[in-house]
DNA sequence: ATACGTAATATAACACAGGGAATAACGAAA
DNA sequence: TTTCGTTATTCCCTGTGTTATATTACGTAT
């Protein structure tokens, strides 16, 4: 199983930092993690797999499923049970086109950031280690 | 006591959504929520107050002032216990650079997201309420 | 019919961030 | 020297969100 998307490992640079995400009927209907997890879904063919390969319980591996193909007007992951291995869950046309249109977002956000840090600056950080007063 | 910055309503309207801060050697270093105490420090002159009026703990207030203060090159808060009344804080002028500093920040990036949610469409969401299957 | 591995769902166990209480320190003013 | 309200600090405890575990449903292939 591949670990490419374990964990974050929690990077510490100072600097502006920022999230997007896309907001449906219920809340939370697009984000980074859950793009992450479209990903593999469509890697492993099946929820499980993904879940296991970023660490992430079924149970919350499966709510984030829902919740996506509850929002969508159709839904971006199909899971079919029994069958040939138990079943699997692959993505959807519109699954692949989310994954497409996060990114698409996720880089022009990217390039917003840097730009906004350079000319804004972020000048008043300190940069050495925390000192205990 | 006013109550404009008490706890979030929890919008819920489709749409691009984002957030930024700017992270510091510990962490988080100026975000949304400590950039509202910041200025609710400057109306009351008091963490405790400032702390009430957004319904967070004055453990969590203090928390979060002195991580900034220890992550600034100088402080943003000057606080003094004992004398009349019994102490309070006030902004620096660091303090008062730092909240224009973000302001700026969040206005640029509303735009950023405005015109991103227009281009890119965000097609894909589902606008009535969820049924149950 | 049986086996198999996954989806789907329910229940129990757990971790921990945060709240709240309690206490000390503080120093100007009366 | 007493009072006063705040800052500063510690400790306990609980709510809640998460993980872990268990159970059921499912359907194709053998």
């Amino acid at each position: 199983m591949k670990k490419s998307h374990q964990k974050k490992k929690e990077i510490l640079s100072p600097g502006l930092r920022g999230r997007i995400w896309i907001d449906g009927a219920e809340g939370t209907f697009l984000g980074y993690g859950r793009i992450i997890l479209l990903e593999q879904i469509r890697e492993y063919g099946s929820i499980t797999k993904a879940g296991k390969s970023m660490e992430m319980s079924y149970r919350h591996a499966w709510e984030l499923v829902d919740s996506m193909n509850r929002q969508a007007p159709a839904p971006l992951v199909a899971a079919v049970t029994g069958g040939k291995g138990g079943g699997g869950a692959r993505l959807t046309e519109d699954g692949e086109k989310a994954i497409d249109l996060f990114w698409k977002l996720h880089a022009d956000f990217q390039t917003f950031l840097a730009k906004e840090e350079k000319t804004l600056g972020i000048p008043k950080i300190k940069t050495g280690k925390r000192s205990k007063n």
